[in-house]
DNA sequence: AGTCATTTATTTTTT
DNA sequence: ATAAATGACT
């Protein structure tokens, strides 16, 4: 432990030495929090702290699991696993079995996704009977969640003017009722949502204070671990259990706040000094993991920001090699860059390839990126997007465990109800649903009763019916006495799920085969696991909790030698020796939806110092001319980002000839230049960014940037000399006459009837016209 | 009730 | 470009 100690700098040894009170540690992109962390555990543990009295709240749950594994290896493996580390949602997750009852919520209540949520919002407004264009399920989803988030409960809703007025004033003023039919909905099914499982906790805690008490004396010391990204309701929780021995270390650093959009609040730690007595603040300012050039160039970025604490982020590493930008044509040719220069680097440098990361904003980005990688033969792994346990065939094997765990859970039945198809339709399932309102039953339990309710359903379908619930209740009594991995192997089969894949025969059809396989073999894993784990019984309620909380960074990597593919955001707290950041574009990053204010453009700064901060050798900013975005070809101007870094830090590679690919074939043949493949440079000035007017320092450096394209010699040559009714020749179409002129300059066009027949109009900067006369 | 063709929305980020 | 949602038809 010394020896360890001693390996801190000064500035780390601090906080980890601090036993009591209440601290603040504002950590620098890579100055080794991580580490400060997992020794402060370590240290208290050593001075007699016992584990179960530690709670630490984590990013997510596998950093908590390699902290764990880390703490383990100094003070021993046996104590280690008493301590309650993992994310917020995971841990009040499993507080919330134990104690959901004071709530009404039975213990094996389902956790809804998102996807849950929204399917449920969206019937409840069918039902309803609102106009869906109106009522958009997801605004209404995102609206509710932020609610949950503030804390703003049903009951508050209804009696906050201000809140009801906005609704009404956004045309939907049946939001509340919405609201309120979803909770309803979410409790009668026994179910909580991702917002529920902190909401619930706080009134937990707020109306049973004995709950408190017991959970305020076991969690002594409290570690919060990205302090920056909670929310309010997150931020509550923090705050009333470190209440009683105020023993509470957060762990964040301002300039990472990333995930104002889902509610966090950077003010949570912009405040913290306000909210608990006497705080130590310490600040980690010497970076340990990029060169000198990256430091001092992501510096020079967030200076942009007004909202910040004060912090200098330096480092003793060597200046390294600049930050390379680059531009390319299309979205496609950045591919081929990117996949050339890892290729290259990876040669010359002898590198593996888990050295390199492509970052993007949007996972849409990734496709251009895989197929370069494809082409190339290089290995990745694509992390995000659509995970594992959202995959259709996933949810749907994950839909008939969940109702043996909870038969009221109303999502999980309605979609697994009719699928692989038994004849109960949508006519029987509204009249399920409108018996299960009548008899305040839930659907699952009006089907086991159908016999003995007055319903108006004819036999046949009743004998279905029948058959469905028979079919779940001989799950269930397996379920008791076989482990999870049994069951689930079970389910794939007898409800024809596997088969219903088989007569299928795409290749789809035998992927998504090849998933259920993989999702079984993952049980198994899992059961032998958790049998290690003190209080853990590999039940299949485990399991599914552990489904619904995993985040694509939590899932365990095979040790294939790959490239990683992630947004930014799944990248924070990672760090690769080589990071290509791609898409460096206006209205992509920083993303057209978050430029309407101040705020939100500096989150995308954040966003982009966070991205430039994961490299440890060598980051590469490329942009294109162009890019396929809903599937056309638009235009796209160098992000402003790029311009903000001091220019001392850049290497600005842009080929001058990189867009000068064989020009006008189109136009050659089809008269009118096709612009979406060729696009003509236009003035910098033409397209002035949201913000304002550029200034002309910025101009200046625009224009750095993107070089203009070198006037072509026929324009010179033809200017001014072409006249209507000019007779002319031209290499492809033969000789003809001038009919018309348009246009001026670089975009001068001439119609011309060619004796050949037709009348072409052509731009006269790339058709190789001769005068004749 | 199921199948096929047509239209529509989707692309901001995620526990 | 693509998947999901809708609608017409069997």
């Amino acid at each position: 432990m010394e020896a360890l100690l001693e390996g801190l700098n000064e500035a780390q040894r601090a906080p980890v030495l601090q036993k009591e009170g209440a601290m603040m540690v504002i950590a620098g992109a890579g100055s080794g929090k991580t580490r400060v962390l997992t020794m402060r555990i370590a240290h208290l543990m050593q001075q007699g702290v016992d584990a179960f009295n530690i709670l630490s709240l984590t990013f997510t749950n596998k950093a908590a699991r390699e902290m764990k594994s880390r703490i383990g290896t100094i003070v021993g493996n046996s104590e280690a696993k008493n301590l309650w580390m993992g994310t917020f949602h995971s841990v009040f997750a499993k507080i919330l079995r134990i104690e959901g009852h004071h709530l009404g919520f039975p213990p094996n209540f389902t956790i809804y996704d998102s996807q849950d949520s929204q399917r449920l919002i969206s019937a409840i407004i069918k039902e309803m009977g609102l106009d869906k264009d109106v009522y958009k399920y997801k605004q209404v989803h995102s609206r509710i969640s932020s609610f949950k988030n503030s804390l703003i409960t049903v009951k508050a809703y209804f009696q906050n003017p201000e809140l009801m007025e906005a609704d009404a004033m956004a045309k939907k003023p049946r939001l509340g009722e919405i609201y309120k039919e979803y909770v309803d909905r979410c409790f009668k099914a026994g179910a909580m949502d991702f917002d529920d499982l902190l909401l619930r906790t706080n009134e937990l805690l707020a109306r049973f204070p004995e709950v408190l008490a017991k959970y305020q004396k076991r969690f002594q010391y409290i570690l919060v671990d990205e302090y920056q990204d909670t929310n309010h309701s997150q931020y509550l929780i923090v705050k009333a259990l470190a209440d009683r021995y105020q023993n509470i270390c957060v762990v964040g650093d301002d300039s990472q706040s990333i995930y104002a959009f889902r509610g966090a609040n950077i003010n949570n730690i912009l405040n913290f000094q306000r909210d608990y007595d006497d705080v130590q603040v310490y600040r980690l300012e010497q970076n340990y993991r990029s060169t000198k050039n990256i430091v001092e160039a992501a510096n020079s970025v967030i200076e942009h920001n007004q909202t910040k604490l004060d912090k200098v982020v330096w480092t003793a590493n060597d200046p390294g090699p600049k930050i390379v930008v680059h531009r390319s044509l299309t979205d496609g040719e950045e591919g081929r860059y990117v996949a050339s220069n890892i290729f290259e680097t990876k040669m010359n440098q002898q590198l593996k390839h888990s050295d390199f990361a492509i970052l993007y904003r949007t996972n849409a980005q990734s496709r251009a990126m895989e197929d370069a990688l494809r082409k190339r033969e290089i290995p990745y792994r694509i992390f995000g997007g659509l995970s594992f346990y959202q995959r259709k065939e996933i949810k749907d094997v994950l839909a008939y465990l969940r109702i043996l765990i909870n038969p009221n859970d109303e999502e999980a039945l309605k979609r697994v109800i009719n699928y692989p198809a038994r004849g109960i339709g949508a006519t029987t399932l509204d009249r399920l649903t409108i018996a299960s309102k009548q008899y305040n039953r839930s659907i699952f339990e009006v089907m086991e009763n159908i016999q003995h309710l007055d319903i108006n359903i004819n036999n046949s379908t009743k004998n279905k019916l029948y058959n469905f619930v028979n079919m779940i209740h001989s799950f269930k009594i397996m379920s008791e006495n076989q482990d999870a991995f049994a069951v689930a192997e079970t389910v794939a089969r007898k409800t024809g799920l596997l088969q219903e894949l088989k007569k299928d025969g795409t290749p789809e059809g035998i992927a998504r085969i090849e998933n259920i396989e993989e999702l079984l073999n993952g049980m198994r894993d899992f059961v032998e696991g958790q049998k290690e784990i003190a209080d853990a019984t590999g039940s299949l309620t485990e399991f599914l909790e552990d489904v619904a909380l995993a985040t694509d960074m939590d899932k365990e990597v095979d040790d294939i030698d790959r490239v990683s593919l992630m947004t930014i955001h799944l990248a924070k707290g990672l760090e690769f020796p080589y990071v290509y950041i791609v898409g460096m574009e206006e209205d992509l990053f920083p993303s057209g939806m978050s430029m309407n204010t101040r705020s939100e453009l500096e989150e995308e700064r954040r966003l982009f110092y966070v991205a430039l901060t994961r490299a440890e050798k060598q980051a590469y900013l490329t942009y294109t001319e162009s890019r396929y975005r809903w599937g056309k070809l638009i235009d796209a101007e160098p992000s402003r980002f790029i311009e903000e870094i001091d220019e001392q830090f850049l290497d600005i590679q842009t080929p001058m000839d990189t867009y000068r690919y064989k020009p006008m074939i189109d136009s050659d043949i089809f008269g009118e230049p096709d612009k979406s493949k060729l696009r003509l440079k236009k003035p910098v000035s033409g397209t002035p960014p949201i913000m304002g007017k550029p200034s002309e320092e910025q101009l200046r450096k625009l224009r750095k940037l993107r070089p203009q394209a070198a006037s072509a010699p026929q324009t010179d040559e033809l200017n001014g000399k072409l006249q209507k009714g000019m007779h002319v020749e031209h290499s492809r179409f033969g000789r003809g006459q001038v009919l018309n002129l348009e246009g001026a300059g670089q975009d001068q066009k001439a119609e011309i009837q060619f004796q050949t027949g037709g009348i072409k109009k052509l731009l006269l900067r790339f058709a190789k016209l001769k005068i004749l006369d």
